[in-house]
DNA sequence: CACCTGCCATGATTCAGATCAAAGGAAAGA
DNA sequence: TCTTTCCTTTGATCTGAATCATGGCAGGTG
């Protein structure tokens, strides 16, 4: 495998792929142009570690193209998944030196860095940075709680379909429930770390989604590859309350 | 019981308990003087519940003294707390019109309160509370991502461990692991309420505190009141990296 | 080709924590 | 005082997921 890493050429923020969901969404041309001065990108191969928890963190970052896991470990290597890094996530905390967590490419990942300082000063110098810093972080702290919702109660079962709920959902570009009848998407974890996130292990899950094959719910194309009949009978195996809420 | 209220003499900021750790604490005379034109207090009792989860929520608060909690809940009744709100925390999320969890008051709480609309203006208009808050939210979302390690990969016995350092520390208002000798503190929690936090049921955490009593990590010097002999042996059960990160 | 190595599935067995059940103690009201 | 209610503890049993163990398959490599 060759080790070389595609060369990035600076891009023009105008083009690119993730400008309107970002951190940088709210700037305005002159705020973008410093963006665009202090920026760099850097890629990563599938596997590779970006930051490894307790290491000093000099940059934060958004996610271009690729995922991204964070997640901690316990000394004696029982290990929790804590976040899964989509393209326009962000990464680093202004105001803090250290990693809190690891952070692995789990596809290959381009990243478009910050060096931290500048960063710092251009938020405390305009407002638009830190507005969606704020926007996006809240959005972060809601997801993290439903999560403990799964990780507390939810059964295997139910972890299971909660997670292929919310890869569909984002893959599909779905936003609420309106997802009808057939749907097909790519796992891009391996079992492993389906496992690590769900706070299960990995026999566990091969297990669930064998009976989730079994009981029709889901279809297994390749081992990675993902079809669903019925996008509504698998959120009824999610535990939530998936049906539109409000009761007549 | 009564069901009188205390009435809430406004305060003056200046003397406000929690004046340099909320979501107030950056602000400058006049912008303070601003947020206490358009603040109210109010008041509740232990037990009652301050919004439920869906309901309309026109107001952000700051809780000033008192303690309350984020619950959600699944239809079948499974209750996983997503979050404990101390004095200083903040609740509601500008920008949003409703309410995401439960929010219960677990003691007598009094809560500082300011109507939406009026503090979504001042937050766009002036950067203090803007910067104060994503850092509280930034904080936050570090302790739910503590949160779902403990309720993904913990065991029971090294959750309890966990609780009881949490509530140690801060009610000792002591900052990291500089505790020494013997420690003692109030439950502020049911056993319900704990093993609603934990992802536990009520009996295992009972018999969780029972056998750290029988192996002398604490002792109940009421039911609700915790003497700990030796705060080093509890961090040690908690199942972190207590011995102060680098190995020598 | 034969041989790894990484990933996945599945069977057998164990065990931590849930569930079911009963009862004790403290506080509040009648 | 007795009763009720809330909180807690403890015991007996069950069970869902972990653990231990094996084998299959696909892709890469010598």
């Amino acid at each position: 495998m060759s080790l070389h890493l595609p060369k990035m050429t600076p891009q023009d923020c105008g083009d690119c792929p993730i400008r309107h969901r970002a951190v940088c969404s709210r700037c305005e041309p002159d705020e973008l142009h410093r963006l665009e001065e202090m920026k760099y990108y850097r890629s990563f191969q599938a596997g590779q570690t970006v930051i490894w928890s307790g290491d000093r963190m000099d940059f934060v970052a958004s996610v271009v193209t690729g995922i991204a896991t964070l997640t901690q470990t316990m000394e004696d290597g029982r290990r929790q998944m804590v976040g899964l890094l989509l393209p326009s996530d962000f990464v680093g905390r202004p105001g803090r030196t250290t990693a809190p967590y690891d952070v692995t490419a789990t596809t290959d990942l381009v990243m478009c860095c910050f060096r931290k300082k500048p960063f710092e000063d251009m938020m405390a110098a305009t407002p638009h940075v830190a507005q969606r810093l704020l926007e996006m972080t809240l959005d972060e702290l809601d997801a993290a709680r439903e999560w403990m919702l799964l990780l507390g109660r939810k059964t295997a079962r139910e972890k299971i379909a909660s997670l292929l709920t919310i890869i569909a959902r984002r893959d599909t570009g779905l936003k609420q429930k309106a997802t009808k009848g057939a749907v097909r998407f790519d796992l891009p974890l391996t079992r492993e770390e389906m496992a690590d996130y769900l706070g299960l292990t990995l026999e566990t899950v091969s297990r669930q989604m064998s009976a989730l094959k079994r009981d029709g719910v889901i279809e297994l194309e390749e081992k990675r590859r993902i079809m669903v009949p019925d996008f509504h009978a698998l959120s009824n195996e999610t535990g939530d309350d998936t049906d539109g809420g409000m009761v007549a």
